[in-house]
Parts: C-alpha cells; structure tokens; sequence
DNA sequence: GTCTATAGACCGATAGAC
DNA sequence: GTCTATCGGTCTATAGAC
C-alpha cells in the first residue's frame, strides 16, 4: 500500500469486484499528480508510485499516460463551454459579467482539470485539439466585449481581443493560488475578480 | 547544420576564436526552445538538433541542461526585481501603476526568459529557489497594494494580496500571447493593461 | 463463477550525461 | 559515439468482493 487512502473517494456508491481506484478516482488522482510536477515531468511509474499501484494497474483504467490528459482537459473544456450557454438573453454587459462569474465558478468547481488544461502548450495532437478548443471559447468572449463595446457599456479605447485576453489572464491566474477551504470562498473570489476586472483597482 | 541561422544574433559585436554560438546566443537560443515545448518536455537531444549542434557542444558552453534554467531565471527575475527599486519616492498609487507599467515592459523585453520563469513549477532546487525570488516581488507589491488602501487611493473591499494576484495574473497573462513586431507595440500595451487593472472594462 | 482491480517481469526506444 | 537509467507500454496471471 502507498500513500493513498480512500482511493474511490467518500461519496462511495456500491460497487462489486475488488475495492481500490475506479477510472474517474484514478483520474483524479492523476490530474493532481500531473498538477504537481507537470504532465511532462510525471514518468507514468512516478504516478503509480504515488497512488500506490503498479503501472499496470494504471493501464487497466486507461489506454496511454495521454488518454488520462485527454479525458481531464475535456472535462475542464466541457465545464467552461458550459458557462456560454447559461448566459443567453441578457444585454451584453450583464452576459458578460454572467460569463466571467461562471467561469469562476467552473475554475473552482473543477480547479484541478481546469489547472491542468491551462497549461497545455500544444505538443501533442491532444493538447493542440485541447487548445482549439479553448481557442473558440475566447473568440466567443471576445464576440461579447466586442458587442458591450458597439452597445456602449464596454469601454472601446482599448481593443476586444486584448481586453478579452488581459481579463481571462487575471481569471485564469486563479488556479495558481486558489485553494478551496481557505480564508476566501468561491463566491468571494468572484465578487473580487468582477469588481477588478469591471471597475479596477483605483478609486476614486 | 539545422535550421538555425546566425547563432550569435544579429547584434553582432568583434568575437575571437571559432565562430558558432558563444554561451550568450546559446542561452537565448535554448530559451526559446524550451518556450516552444516546455523545459522538462525539450530533451537536450531536441535541443542540440533545433540548434545545428552535437551535444557535445551545448555541454562546453553549460555543464548541465538545469543550469541553462538557472542561467534564464536568473534574468528575468533580475529584471523583475529592478522595477521595484525604480519607483521610490512617489504616492502609493503612482509607485503601484510605475511598478505595474514597468512590469509590463520587462516582460516585454525580456519575454522568453520571464515565459520560462512564470511556467517554472518547483520540481528541482533551482526552480524552487527561482519561486522564492517571485514571491517575495509578489510580496513587495502586496504592501504597496497595502499601502495605496491605507492611503485610500486603492479600493479596500478586495485583500491587499488578492488584488495583487488578480493584478499580476492579467500582467504576467500578457506572456501567453503577446508577441513584439505586431499590431501593439509596448508602450500601447502598458496602456491597456494600466486601463483595464486601474480603472476596468465597465464603462459608466 | 464473474467481475473489477491488481502485480511483476519484461520490451524497444530514448533520456541525460560525458 | 557510448554509457546507464528510465521512459511509455505490454503480457500473463491473480486477488478479492459479490
């Protein structure tokens, strides 16, 4: 046995054959490893050291050390494409605040798979699907600003794509220090962020 | 020979000895290899290959692959680091947006270095010791950030270290997709960034 | 007996180092 | 070029809960 207790998770459900990690506890498991050191740096026989397993145990679960990554980044992808469609029929300002709230809330929800897809940089083939992805969800942001900024309630002087891009920059800098459980909860930080990201830092 | 075309930069000062790279050009040349695929995924074979050179000849110029890291981390915290000292002697307020603006410009400057450094995870003594170095600049900000809301030229309803977070999250974002020669140049781009951190996107 | 999760020995390929 | 360690991955067999 390694270091890791309860492997299934708590909200344990009954299940039948021999008891330790099923394919989404493995996942889990996994993302946190690959958070820890990076996907690269994290040999598959490290990940099984650290769950306390054999590697073949790992492949049992799952195809390739990739298909881990694949099924994490698209849980994170799903989440934040999710955030787009909950925000519908709202004037463009308020759509926006809707967006960047959910993205929040996604980010903490599912922090280490969003954590993990945020670092993606395109060297493999999944990465690079990953990073269209994400690719499309900022230009349909970026079609809101642009939107707030032809209606008025954005300010035009500085250019959507940017704009879009220095504020999902201070969202996403959230997995690095964000820690559910700590002194500030999920709400918290999103009344924070949309109160600097909307009406900045200065007062006046 | 590879791809790479002169080694030594265009900036070329009188050199002795056997042209090819000197330890300088070698640095900014690996750098920017690792910035393409990621540090611990650039085996120093990949790299000897993207340069036109054996092995061999990247262990003359550094004694290991991790001390090419140390060398480029040291840059750009060096640089990081100056920004502090050349904002003394000014309100609160003013010192956070010259620290901020100059932030922006040695991110700038020296973008392949600082990329390497913002993407640095703790894995090793180096790296960690690089980690150090960045918090304490994030803490040096944060008692500005501090100090500003004391003064009441900075909004006291968000933590002095969580603004300072979401403050250096949209800066250092700015490393993920900025490139110098395009549509922006620079001094454009601190703009933005001290509009959207200081005042927001909301228009009213 | 069936189902799930697991272990250990092993493979060809490639890593960092010199 | 050459060393050794380690990489991702495979094969076969088995342990434990219903």
């Amino acid at each position: 046995m390694g270091a890791a207790s309860d492997p299934a998770g708590s909200a344990e459900v009954a299940r039948r054959g021999r008891p330790g990690y099923d394919r989404r506890s493995l996942l889990d498991a996994a993302v946190a490893v690959f958070n820890d050191a990076g996907y690269d740096a994290t040999s598959v026989a490290a990940l099984a050291a650290r769950l306390g397993l054999s590697k073949a145990a790992i492949y049992h679960h799952f195809s390739s050390k990739e298909q881990i990554l694949e099924t994490a980044l698209g849980d994170a992808l799903d989440g934040l494409e999710g955030v787009l469609v909950s925000a519908r029929n709202a004037p463009p300002a308020e759509r926006l605040a809707t967006v960047l709230r959910g993205a929040v809330s996604v980010l903490v929800a599912q922090l280490p798979a969003v954590t993990l897809l945020l670092r993606v940089r395109g060297n493999s083939e999944v990465e690079r699907r990953a990073l269209d992805r994400r690719r499309a969800f900022d230009q349909a942001v970026t079609a809101l600003v642009r939107e707030g900024q032809e209606q008025g309630s954005v300010r035009a002087d500085v250019d959507a794509s940017v704009a879009t891009r220095l504020l999902f920059g201070m969202v996403n800098s959230v997995v690095e220090w964000y820690r559910p459980g700590g002194a500030e909860d999920a709400e918290a930080l999103a009344r924070d962020v949309l109160a600097v990201a909307l009406d900045g830092l200065r007062l006046r």
